[in-house]
DNA sequence: CTGAAAGCGCTAACAC
DNA sequence: GTGTTAGCGCTTTCAG
C-alpha cells in the first residue's frame, strides 16, 4: 500500500484532519499535547504532504520555472544559479528547465505556468518572436530575460548590448587598433543579442572615422570555442586582415585565441581580442581576456523582484529594465 | 473568473467531463463530430489542463527531477542537459534542481519524490553521507550519479576514477613526468570523488618507484580556476618542485595553466599538466588541455534507462554501473 | 461511443 | 482549540 495521508495520520493520533494540517504548515493554533501526538504519528508513519494536492487546494505552489536554451552555455548556468540563490533567500523553489532553443519547448514554457504548476516564469527566450509572445503574455506572472521581443505588456530585463558594443570597440580603438572584426554574426538566422551587439560596434567604426565592411564580420554557426576557433582560422586563411576582434561572446573568443596562437599571431600584441559576459573562465585565459560584464546579480535580483512582484498580485503593463554592463579590461587588449 | 475547467468546456460543447477529457487525452474513443466540437470548445476558452489535478489524480507526472549541487560546475550542467536530451525522447521532462552541495538541500531532493512532485530523482550528492542516504533510500524511484556513498539499495552509476587516476598519472610518466603534483586535495572536508582520484594517483605513483609526499598533495578550498591558479602560484613560490601536474579537474587545470604561464614556466616542457571530465574548453585552451574524459552520455543512458526501469515498477536490490573514462592526450602534456 | 458519480490528498470556511 | 464539510480540477470505474 502507497504512502501514509493526511487522514492517515488524524486517524493514528486520533485527532480531525485540520488539526494535523495545522501541525504540519503551522497554522491555527494546538495544544502542545495534541502538537505532540500528532508529530509522533507523523514521524512514526513516515507521512510527507503531497504537493501536488496542495497546489491543487491553495491554487500556489512556491516554485517558479527559469528557462533557458541551455545550462550548458555558461552565461545561463551563471544566470540560474544567481537566481536560484536570490529565491531560496525569499523561500521559493527553483525549477531549471532547458528549451534547447526550440520554439516548440519555449511555447511549451509559456502554457507551462497556465498548467499550474509553477507560480510564475522567469524565461530567456531565443526562437519566440514577438507574436508567439504578444499572444500569450496576457495575465500571467511572467519575466523575460534577453534582447528579445518583449510586447510592452510584459516585464523584461536586459542590458543596453547597443551602448555596450559601442564601448568595447571604442576601448580596442584605444588601444590602437585600426582594423577591429565583430566574431559572431549568425550565417542563417540572426538574433537580436547578436544584431544589438554588432549595431554598437558598426556605430563606433564609424565614430572612429572607419568604414564597417562585410569582410570584418565574421560568421558562425553556433556560439561555442569550436566555433570560435574555426571561423578564426578561416579568415586568418582568407587572408583576411584586422588587428582587433569585438567577439559577440566569451566562448567565441575562446576560439579565436585559440585560433590565433595557433597560427603564430600573439595577443594582444598583433591582434587584441574582447569578449563578452565574463565567464569565470576569462581572467584565467591567456592571456586573460578584456570581456564585456553584464550586471548579472543585478539582472537576477530585478527579474526575480519584477517576478515576485506580480505573483503577489501587482497590476500594471509591462516594465521594462536597462541594466548596465560595463567593460573589464584584461590583457588580451592591452597593448604597448 | 479564473482559467476554464474541464467542466466548462464540458458545459460549453454540450458534453460530459469524460468525453472532454478524452479528446485531450486522445484516450478512449470520440465519435468525429464530438471531438470537432469539443476542439473548438478549447480552443475559444482557451481550455489548458491542470497539471496539479491531473497529477492527484493519476499519481505520476512525467517529469523527473535531476539534481546537481550547481549547474555553473561545467561538468554537471553537462550531465544535465545529456539527461534533458535523453529524457526528451522518452517524453519525459526534466526539472533541474540546485542543491548548492547544503546538506539541508540535499535531503529536501530526497524528500521531493516523496511529496509527488516527479516520478524519480536522478541525483548527484556532494555532503550527503551513507546514513542519510541508506535512511531514505527504501522504494522509491532513485538513481545515485557520482562516487559518494551508495547503499547496497539503491541504483549507482559511477566512473572508475582509481583506475583513471592510475591512468593518467602513468601517462604524465611517460612523458618524462618525475615529480608529479596532485592538484585539489581539499584542505578542510574531502570529497569521495577526490579521495579515490588522489588514491589512484599515489598507486601510479608507487607503481613508477616515486614515493607520495605530502609536498606533492596541493590543496584548494573549492573547485575553480581561481583556486587552482592560487594553490599553483603559492606551491612555485614555496619551492615546491614538480615537473607534472594531475589536477582534480579541468577547472583546477585551467587556474593551473594561469599560474604557471605567470611564473614563466612552460607548458608542456617545464611542466605538463592533465585535467579531469573533458570540459568543453579543455580543447581551446593554451596548450590545449589533456585530460581524463569520462563517457558523459553513457552515464546520462544508464542512468535515466535505470530509473525509468525503477519508476515502470522494477524491483531489486541496487544495480552498480561502473563505466569507463579514458584519457584524452592533448599538447599540454606532450613533450618531445 | 458517451454519461454520472466517486475519489486523488489537501486546505479553507465555518461550526462547535 | 479542534472537528466537519466542501470543494480544488482531473481521471476512472462502471453503467448506459
Amino acid at each position: 500500500m502507497g504512502r501514509p495521508t493526511l487522514s492517515d495520520v488524524a486517524a493514528q493520533a486520533g485527532v480531525s484532519m485540520k488539526t494535523v494540517s495545522n501541525v504540519v504548515n503551522g497554522t491555527g493554533s494546538v495544544g502542545p499535547a495534541t502538537r505532540q501526538k500528532v508529530q509522533t504519528a507523523i514521524g512514526a508513519m513516515g507521512y510527507r504532504p503531497n504537493a501536488s494536492a496542495r497546489r491543487l487546494a491553495t491554487g500556489h505552489t512556491g516554485t517558479i520555472a527559469v528557462a533557458v536554451s541551455s545550462v550548458t552555455v555558461p552565461y545561463f548556468a551563471e544566470i540560474c544559479n544567481l537566481l536560484d540563490n536570490a529565491a531560496r533567500k525569499s523561500g521559493i523553489r527553483v525549477a531549471i528547465e532547458q528549451t534547447q532553443g526550440d520554439l516548440e519547448s519555449e511555447l511549451a514554457i509559456l502554457e507551462e505556468r497556465e498548467r499550474g504548476l509553477v507560480d510564475g516564469v522567469i524565461f530567456h527566450p531565443v526562437s519566440l518572436g514577438p507574436d508567439d509572445l504578444a499572444h500569450q503574455a496576457p495575465g500571467f506572472p511572467l519575466v523575460l530575460l534577453g534582447e528579445g521581443p518583449a510586447p510592452a505588456s510584459v516585464d523584461h530585463v536586459m542590458i543596453d548590448n547597443i551602448a555596450a558594443a559601442r564601448e568595447v570597440t571604442s576601448h580596442l580603438f584605444r588601444s590602437g587598433c585600426r582594423r577591429i572584426a565583430f566574431l559572431g554574426t549568425e550565417r542563417d538566422i540572426s538574433t537580436y543579442t547578436t544584431t544589438q551587439r554588432l549595431v554598437g560596434y558598426e556605430e563606433a567604426l564609424r565614430a572612429h572615422g572607419s568604414a564597417p565592411s562585410a569582410e570584418l564580420r565574421i560568421g558562425v554557426d553556433q556560439y561555442s570555442p569550436d566555433e570560435g576557433h574555426r571561423a578564426i582560422s578561416e579568415a586568418i586563411a582568407d587572408g583576411v586582415e584586422f588587428d582587433g576582434i569585438v567577439a559577440r561572446d566569451d566562448t567565441l573568443a575562446l576560439g579565436a585565441l585559440h585560433a590565433l596562437h595557433n597560427a603564430g599571431l600573439s595577443v594582444p600584441r598583433d591582434v587584441a581580442v574582447a569578449g563578452w559576459d565574463d565567464l569565470f573562465i576569462a581572467r584565467h585565459l591567456w592571456p586573460p581576456l578584456t570581456t564585456v560584464t553584464p550586471a548579472k546579480p543585478a539582472i537576477a535580483e530585478t527579474a526575480l523582484r519584477l517576478l515576485i512582484e506580480r505573483i503577489r498580485g501587482f497590476e500594471c503593463p509591462g516594465r521594462h529594465e536597462t541594466l548596465a554592463a560595463e567593460i573589464t579590461p584584461r590583457s588580451s587588449t592591452a597593448r604597448g
